[in-house]
DNA sequence: GCTAAATACATTGTATGCAATTTAATTGTG
DNA sequence: CACAATTAAATTGCATACAATGTATTTAGC
């Protein structure tokens, strides 16, 4: 292939990444908004459906963002009554993240949306095991490199 | 698999899309940086190496941006030197975006982007095409859904 | 040819995302 | 212990993204 081939869009590997990802968050959209949440929200809130409670650190290391994101967003999810921010006790630098009660009771509404989302993605059960293992190969490369 | 087990981060496919495209661009920033690029702009760019000229809605709809995002972009990048503006002639509703002597110029300068981001990526050709192959299979599915 | 609907951009407001820097707290070393 | 280096968040500044709305132009239907 000529380098400046390389240089189309339709030969990049890239470009669907970031369009893929753009547009499956569009799609969630319909329904986070019934929640009161956006996508970057509620993938914390599914952290903390987990976790419980997390420190800012970690939650960055698992979600790739770092504190110029996620400060002000736990902020706006703690005015939204979803998380507590805490500094730690025997830490005074970290900051221990923790889900309230009615971040808790959102989870029960939140249920249907990954079946929702599901049919939107149309990939059967090994295609999207394929796509899931070449993207956290490529993340583990990235992250090596570093 | 449990509803609430549905909603873990490990079982969605499309956050490691999302954290795939935030890292691949993070990734970007160093080679672009040096041609004074962000990565949209630099996708922007690839469309006019290949075109010269497009009108803003076709450009919108190659690369899933709306208005919204393309106006201000497109200014910043007039203001660059690298693009012209212009309304049509022939429907004055339309932009047409077209590549200057400058922006043809910065193509020479690109053209090893794509070289040493393919190293970054970390997969062979099969796989690149695997992963290309299911991506755009994911964004045809969602543009019928609309 | 008049006008309602459609189209193409532009604008506004809100929410990320991240590089770079700053601040406060802790740790490692002599 | 003093203090330089490190670490964890917070802050600042800039650049997207996108929903929703506004505006100018064109098209369709009558």
């Amino acid at each position: 292939m000529r380098d400046t081939d390389r240089l189309k869009l339709e030969n990049q590997l890239c470009f669907p990444i970031y369009a893929c990802s753009r547009e499956i968050i569009k799609a969630y959209h319909p329904y986070l908004q019934k929640l009161n949440l956006t996508y970057t929200q509620y993938i914390v809130m599914m952290v903390l459906w987990d976790r419980s409670s997390i420190g800012v650190k970690e939650l960055g290391e698992l979600l790739y963002l770092d504190s110029g994101t996620l400060t002000p967003l736990l902020k706006k999810m703690e005015a939204k009554g979803y998380l507590q921010r805490a500094r730690s006790a025997v830490d005074e630098r970290c900051v221990l993240v923790s889900l309230t009660e009615a971040g808790r009771l959102l989870q029960q509404e939140a249920v249907d949306v990954p079946k929702c989302m599901g049919c939107k993605v149309a990939l059967n059960e090994s295609e999207a095991a394929a796509l899931y293992g070449l993207l956290y190969k490529v993340l583990a490369h990235l992250q090596e490199e570093k």
